[in-house]
RNA sequence: GGAGAGGUGGCCGAGAGGUCGAAGGCGCACGCCUGCUAAGCGUGUGUAGGGCUAAAACUCUACCGAGGGUUCGAAUCCCUCCCUCUCCGCCA
């Protein structure tokens, strides 16, 4: 959500801003309208309000007689207030829901660009692999290797499930443990296991709603929502807080299952385990001051290149342009890992620094010093990193001519084995 | 799920229809005093949204779990819901 006053304030500026990221000019416009309508009103009701306990007040002090000609008057007030007030309630609903499809503003240096193809790859770093032999896809290793079961997860569950089993299941337990050793070991964040249900009002703090409604799994009965990562719970984690600025900045690790419905790419990724209704994630995240937030996101992204590099991966970390920014991030990187079965470079994580669009729909604030007005916090979020793909990565690159997957040195401990080997 | 108790400011805790944004205390901030990381004294100390401002000051409105209702007037009375605690039941 955008500050209400600097949209009023530097109205053309924020048209101008927000034509970048694909938002029309009308829809600010339609904002203003609708806050033009609220003050009105609310300068009219409030003007009641103070004369009804006004003459409220005097009752008390009056003769009987007066006091029911007051009255009376007061009960005049107080019907043209109800509906004055139906009237203000209706206006301040719409600008809320207008407000809050505005996207966030790109950040000064995000790339101007219409989609992903204006994308830029800021570095790569490791070498792809040679093989001696043709690599294959991890939809074949896994079957053979006898760790992953896609016609038991379909199954089960239907289309997009999968089954991890024996070495399979163990390597992306290790890989979850290793990730969050690394996280709260050496990079400083705090462990946090959420719910992976949520109310309604998280994923509208976080800025999943009304946008996204489609490709989120919803209770009817209970209204819960099953989170599609672990920034829903993260964000709402001091939601209507106001943190000291000692406090700042805060960091957080949660490893969580995550669901999609994945409606918007029915067709895509459908072989392997690249794109589920279900997979695992170690999430980072942070809320710092706000004159912090541009080092803090460059700090995620070294933290999630931490754990590509350790694994030994190839990747490339690639800046992300204004049109394929997405409606919450002003700035952000993607964290690509290069599979050399199927060839293509896996997105394994996203890293945004949401700047205070995240903060203002949750009213997460800090006060510099006592006695100063509470300011919003900047919040930043970034994978550290995905399992399915890193799986694919991993069984894909350290495949042997022999049919066997080296297992890189750092998990061997989690593991415990250093290579996987087909059933015999 | 059943029975009971309760939800008030950063925290504790009064208030039981009329200047109550809310006593008192703790905490915190600033000042004074005191020569010795103690004590004392004084002052201040919620949030949000309007209006007026260059900005303040100032002023208005709302908020005592949430939403409705009664009333000229609700933190105080009534209803519904949510949450917490205790006991019982069930359960990984």
């Amino acid at each position: 959500m955008l500050d209400l006053r600097l949209i009023r304030e530097r109205t053309e500026w924020v048209k101008q801003e927000l034509s970048k990221v694909g938002c029309l000019p009308e829809e600010v416009d339609a904002v203003l309208a609708e806050d033009a309508r609220r003050r009105a009103l609310l300068q009219k009701v409030e003007a009641l309000r103070a004369r009804r306990s006004e003459i409220s007040r005097m009752i008390p002090k009056l003769g009987p007689e007066d006091q029911e000609i007051r009255k009376e008057e007061v009960r005049n007030l107080g019907s043209t207030l109800v509906s004055l007030e139906a009237e203000l309630a209706q206006v301040e609903k719409q600008l809320e829901s207008k407000l809050l499809l505005l996207p966030n503003l790109p950040d000064p240096s995000v790339p101007l660009g219409r989609d992903e193809r204006d994308n830029q790859i800021i570095r790569t770093v490791g070498e792809p692999p040679h093989y001696s032999f043709q690599p294959r896809p991890h939809w074949e290793l896994g079957p053979a290797l006898g760790i992953i079961d896609f016609e038991r997860g379909v199954k089960i569950a239907g289309s997009r499930f999968y089954i991890l089993q024996g070495w399979g299941a163990r390597l992306q337990r290790a890989l979850i443990t290793w990730m969050l050793d690394v996280h709260t070991k050496e990079h400083g964040y705090t462990e946090i296991y959420p719910p992976y249900l949520v109310k309604r009002e998280c994923l509208v703090g976080a800025g999943q709603l009304p946008r996204f409604a489609d490709n989120i799994y919803h209770d009817a009965e209970d209204d819960l929502w099953l989170i599609g990562t672990a920034e829903i719970p993260l964000t709402n984690l001091h939601r209507d807080e106001i943190l000291e600025a000692s406090q700042l900045p805060l960091s957080y690790v949660a490893y969580t299952a995550c669901f999609r419905r994945e409606k918007m790419s029915a067709g895509r990724d459908v072989r392997g385990i690249k794109r589920g209704h279900q997979f695992d994630k170690v999430e980072m995240y942070k809320l710092t001051a706000p004159e912090d937030s541009s080092a803090a996101l460059e700090q995620i992204v070294a933290d999630a290149e931490d754990i590509a590099r350790r694994l030994g991966l190839a990747y490339r970390v690639v800046l992300i342009c204004t049109g394929d920014l997405g409606a919450v991030a002003a700035k952000k990187y993607d964290i690509e890992v290069w599979a050399p079965g199927c060839g293509e470079w896996l997105e394994v994580s996203s890293c945004s620094n949401c700047t205070d669009y995240q903060a203002r729909r949750s009213n997460i604030r800090f006060r510099r010093a006592s006695g100063r007005k509470p300011e919003f916090v900047h919040t930043l979020n970034g994978s550290g990193l995905a399992l399915p793909r890193i799986m694919i990565a991993l069984l894909e690159t350290y495949q042997q001519a022999d049919g066997s997957v080296i297992v890189p040195e750092v998990l061997r401990p989690y593991v415990d084995a250093d290579r996987i080997v087909p059933p015999t």
